[in-house]
DNA sequence: TAGGCGTGGTG
DNA sequence: TCACCAAGCCT
């Protein structure tokens, strides 16, 4: 355990910066229930902030306890996912809340192990609970920790392929030590990675940590690295035709026939694929009516 | 472990 | 315009 100069003041100065800094979000209001908590991480995986404020507060509204969204049908919790996109979170989302309703006595666990055991519940989701709604000191990894970190501490332009232990580790070796200086520091380095310390085009003349990062004192290296795997074309994509079946069934309060999910995409094998699909991930049903609903409509 | 999984905003 | 990107997770 080496303590550099950079491992405190890294640290010392995002929490600073993040006091000042720091945005307005309904997650971060005190009295915010460790629910709340786990509804919005569930929310923001791969979903930016602003599209998701809207959805969890009325989400929130209408199941403000784990046992009030247990009690629902899915279906109802795919229709209030509306198009959040992935709504397999959804359906993970409404599994765990039955999780913590049966084992967990409707509270959400405060233990990453126990978190972890949750569907739909990583690494970074666990420990985010951990950390934001308890207060607990664990590492926070995520793209924008690791973002962070890559540059300011390991001086490259993007972070090395995903590595659990790895990550943790390096984010372990700048966490302050005291509870409340851990949980800013998480939250505060995410934020800097949000808002300043971006994919794109950092915006460095604005960094509070400009003086002690080592891609700066390197001269901002271009990334020399295997590029990131490319994410398939949307347009035209299985996605996209199972967003459009989802669409259809969202819609519907009686079962979709087969001729109305033909009229979604021209192409019928690859309609085909994309509904087995959702069946076989539990997001569709095929219904004893004939036809097809969402799941325990 | 690499690939699949929605949707929309942006440079 | 169109790749890239967004508080990941599961298999």
């Amino acid at each position: 355990m080496t303590t550099t100069a950079a491992a405190t003041a890294i640290p010392e100065t995002i929490v600073a910066w993040f006091h000042e800094n720091g945005r307005t979000l309904p997650w971060r209001e005190p009295g915010f229930s460790a629910w709340g908590t786990l509804v919005s991480e569930f929310m923001l995986q791969q979903t930016p902030v602003n599209r998701v404020i809207p959805h969890l507060n009325a989400w929130l509204e209408r199941w403000p306890t784990p046992a009030d969204l247990a009690a629902a049908p899915p279906a109802e919790a795919l229709r209030a996912w509306s198009s959040l996109g992935y709504p397999r979170r959804a359906l993970w989302l409404h599994a765990a809340a039955v999780e913590i309703t049966e084992r967990h006595g409707g509270v959400v666990p405060s233990d990453v192990d126990q978190l972890l055991a949750l569907s739909g519940v990583g690494d970074y989701t666990a420990r985010a609970v951990a950390a934001f709604a308890y207060g607990l000191r664990h590492p926070v990894v995520d793209t924008n920790t690791r973002r962070v970190i890559a540059r300011a501490v390991q001086g490259q332009a993007e972070p090395a392929p995903p590595s659990r232990a790895r990550d943790l580790a390096a984010m372990e070796e700048l966490l302050p030590e005291g509870l409340v200086d851990a949980r800013d520091f998480n939250a505060g380095i995410m934020e800097l990675g949000a808002l300043v310390c971006v994919a794109r085009t950092p915006r460095c003349g604005d960094c509070p940590i400009r003086e002690q990062c080592a891609w700066i004192a390197a001269g901002s290296p271009a990334y020399l690295g295997p590029r990131k795997s490319v994410q398939k074309k949307f347009e035209g994509s299985d996605r996209q035709v199972r967003g459009l079946i989802m669409k259809e069934l969202r819609a519907a309060h009686k079962p979709v026939t087969a001729a109305e999910i033909d009229t979604v995409w021209p192409d019928a094998a690859q309609r085909e694929r994309a509904l087995r699909g959702l069946i076989a991930d539990g997001l569709a049903v095929a219904s004893a009516e004939g036809g097809y609903t969402l799941p325990h409509e």
